[in-house]
DNA sequence: GTTTCTTCCGAAACCGGTTTCGGCAAGGGA
DNA sequence: TCCCTTGCCGAAACCGGTTTCGGAAGAAAC
């Protein structure tokens, strides 16, 4: 049985102390050489980064900060309170992050919040302590109480959605509207004139957009909007299944639906089932995220899918740049979601499972 | 349009010089007052306590590392690569972990890596860098080569499940073993002598307690055990539905199976559509987890369901611990899994989706 | 009324880096 | 030959804390 000694034999590190006294020379010297200063010889700086990959130097990221101020730590206040229809994707996106972080040895540093205030006091606690130089700050909202805090402490942050005042934010962010246009373009132009929409929670800014979007797609393929085909706030299977139910019992039902959500479009498969509609050939169903479940459904479903790897990765970067000074004006981008066609949204239904990457836009 | 200056007004933190001067002491006085040092008179200890909450001092993280050698920092690195069975309640553990964690102050790193050598080499570059001061262990194998680099490091870690050899590890686990027997006893107890096993993944030490469990379970009540009713590697749905087939397709199939994991045991719900079994009436059906979406199948799934959030919260504790010096044979600690007992299980299946927790045991 | 402990705090070293400043030596121009 | 740059490096200050050490003041002991 081993005895912990709390004080045991520290693992001896090689500190910038013992490379300078090593190499002969001031540790000043040393530090300008592996920092790329002007002002160290060639020779010098090869003699002094080799010597340092030779002896495994690695600069105590802690001593660093607090001369330079920079943790070398990128920060994330995950909500944790609710469903949240991001959770498939989370472990691709922090690895998004992750890999780009680690590429310039910066780490991640994660906390979670309950709700939006504790959000707040959550980011203001990270702040002031300064573990992190930076936020990269999921699912905004319209209005966005973070946002607010980040300005005014002046930290450098990259928004992972858009928001209402945009004024001084760098952003990186999938067009869900871009999609969910398509997505009534495409089963316009099969013919569908009564298409529904199953909308998420409006209290992020991404189903503000989704909706507008399905607007957009409706009015360019010239057909009527009927607000009782709309309906909003399902963000799981479960909520999915009732609002389908409320729209598949209407007079007039939609032979086609737009879902905001792979989570609600499997949902109002069950609330089909229950009518008797068979999707695919009964009911046109089009999804968005591309989440695992939705490839093996029955039929599988038509989607748009996100990268939540390549976002994590994107803002990653967004944010290094913002933290060295870059204009936020200038880091702000859009990336399309990619449509993966297959059977719930075709008359006839192939019950081929093999998926179709689509990149034709509608 | 507003212009990013790379070097504008740093927000200016209170340092611990502030305080010593505004109270006109020295600074180790300040400190060793602050840290609970016993040289201090109480009188001056309220004294700086006092201002240093009025003038909203919180100590850098960072200095105080560096002498310290304390990052108060806890890691997490995760494995992005593969479909993760614990992804559905890896926001959950996050917020167990970082909970627990803040209530000391303390912060949460997580990195993710691609393979189980990715992983000791981001293990490796976070200890190199002292970034943090201890790490959590999620999805342990049996020879688990993270282990090997820890214990050699010396470096603390506590693991979320179990390991082959164990010296000097610390542990939360829940009783996958445990819940396994009794889902199999449960079912014994009703009749049922075939009983499969669709187990998950054997790379890890889990999947091999389960099968302990289940056989365990078996031999208590009496029953044949027949390897053709076991089968493995099942951790998405899909699989999970190409097992269930594997075993339906038997000439004697089982009449219950328990399954390691809800998403299989959902896509054994399809193989068993196929067959034109019910669920509930022709076939019985446990699983284990406790994801959401058991609770909305039809029927709904009769499982075991584990705490993330409380795993995390345990083993951040526990880590403290560990870190702090505490012998780690005496910080091991294992959990029941709790029986939610829904329909997919009874012979009579009743359409009520309500969820009745049932701590009983079996 | 000394002497000897305690109690409590100041001063300074220290942790591992970064950054400023000044000076030496070589090189170029007059 | 002298002066002025320029290139390159050492020395030291600094960042914001922690920890060690020693000494002053008051209390207790004699």
């Amino acid at each position: 049985m081993s005895v912990a000694k709390p004080s045991r034999m520290r693992n001896p590190r090689v500190t910038i102390n013992d490379l300078a006294r090593s190499l002969g020379l001031a540790k000043g010297t040393v530090s300008r050489a592996l920092n790329g200063y002007p002002d160290i010889a060639e020779a010098t700086r090869v003699r002094v980064t080799r010597a340092a990959e030779r002896m495994g130097y690695r600069p105590l990221a802690q001593a660093q900060a607090i001369r330079t101020g920079r943790a070398r730590a990128l920060g994330l206040v995950l909500n944790a309170g609710g469903d949240d229809a991001h959770k498939p994707f989370l472990t691709d996106f922090l690895d998004g992050i992750s890999r780009a972080a680690s590429e310039e040895s910066w780490t991640l540093t994660v906390a979670t919040a309950q709700d939006e205030a504790d959000e707040v006091a959550t980011l203001a606690r990270l702040i002031d302590e300064r573990k992190v130089d930076g936020f990269i700050l999921p699912r905004t909202r319209l209005r966005d109480a973070r946002i607010e805090l980040l300005r005014a402490r002046d930290v450098p942050f990259v928004l992972f959605g858009r928001t209402a005042e945009p004024a001084g934010c760098a952003w990186h962010d999938i067009s869900g509207e871009g999609a969910m246009r398509a997505a009534v373009l495409r089963l316009a132009h099969r013919g569908h004139t009564r298409i529904g929409f199953i909308n998420g929670a409006l209290d992020y800014t991404y189903a503000h957009l989704r909706r507008e979007g399905y607007l957009a797609g409706l009015t360019e393929a010239g057909l009527e909007i009927r607000p009782e085909l709309m309906t909003s706030g399902a963000i799981t299977m479960a909520q999915g299944e009732a609002e389908g139910e409320r729209l598949l019992a209407l007079a007039e039902r939609p032979t086609a639906v737009v879902c905001a959500l792979d989570l609600a479009a499997l949902g109002l498969y069950r609330a089909a089932a229950r009518h008797g509609l068979r999707i695919g050939a009964d009911l046109a169903v089009i999804g968005y995220d591309g989440i695992p479940e939705a490839a093996t459904a029955h039929p599988p479903l038509t989607t748009y899918a996100v990268d939540s790897r390549a976002a994590g990765a994107r803002l990653a970067k967004l944010l290094f740049a913002r933290i060295r000074g870059v204009d936020p004006e200038r880091l702000r981008e859009e990336v399309p979601a990619q449509l993966i066609a297959r059977g719930s949204d075709v008359a006839e239904y192939h019950p081929d499972p093999a998926a179709v990457p689509d990149r034709a836009g509608i």
